[in-house]
DNA sequence: ATACCTCCTGGAGTTAACTCCAAGTCAATA
DNA sequence: TATTGACTTGGAGTTAACTCCAGGAGGTAT
């Protein structure tokens, strides 16, 4: 049950290169609490630790890749330091954002079966063209 | 083979209402070619066809539930504008879009599952601090 | 000690995609 | 004929989410 101590930290150089990342990037998420505020060394320099880095990790994940919204993980990374009272809030959040993610996978499912059939008739489109070509178009010479 | 006529047409505020998009937005679309150009009537005012209401469905469903990249589809139109020469080329187009997508929504599905974990532990941890609650907890009184 | 490198901050600038606005036209109505 | 209301345009303003920059500080290599 003791503080975790891990030996490895890295610079923002590193966490910007590892999750490909700009250093602005990194420093405009902490600015406007899109991840907690990072470890500073001494001379206030920022030391990412492994929780850090996971922070980093999941928020690239939730903005990028799912698009999640910039002001519910605001809202989530707030209630997480406000500590354990919040569980069941964040749980719920996390639930709302979910859903919100389910109905969009399933509205680009139907989106890319569209597209899928739009395609196929230009295929059939083209097809006609080029027997055309091949039989009666040659009239025209 | 004759041209189609068509009984009804619509105005930008029928249109509007019908899509759900602002007539600024439709006027918008048009304007930098996101849609081919509407029908007018003699003063001027845009008089939408069947024709035009597809394409303002396709754009729509395209932007906003695909999320396709606006100019990739006022390539598309301006393809289409230039007749069947481009027609394997817009298929090409539409091909390359689809790819995309078919790929982000497989990263979308990943990053659900993912949530899908997180919500599951947070599921886990609350209960096991119902279960103290009941239990243990009741010592400290 | 001078130069150099990486980092810091606060704030301004950028980009995409709208969204709003002012000034004007046109057709129908009181 | 004067007013009303929906429509027009070109251009300015907004929003979200970065992205860039100027000016400065700390630590290290020459």
């Amino acid at each position: 049950m003791g503080k975790m101590v891990n030996g490895m930290s890295m610079s923002i150089a590193e966490v910007s290169e590892k999750f490909d990342l700009s250093q602005d990037t990194l420093r405009y998420y902490e600015r406007i609490g899109l991840i907690p505020p990072v470890n500073r060394n001494k001379s206030g320099i920022r030391s990412y630790t492994e929780e850090d880095c996971k922070w980093v990790d999941f928020i690239k994940c939730m903005r990028q890749s799912a698009g999640l919204p910039v002001e519910a993980l605001i809202e989530y990374v707030a209630l997480f330091r406000q500590g354990d009272d919040t569980l069941e809030t964040r749980k719920e959040l996390l639930i709302e954002q979910r859903n919100r993610l389910a109905d969009k996978i399933e509205e680009m499912t139907k989106t890319l079966t569209r597209l899928d059939d739009k395609i196929e008739r230009y295929e059939q489109t083209i097809v006609k063209k080029e027997k055309m070509l091949r039989t009666g178009a040659n009239r025209a010479f």
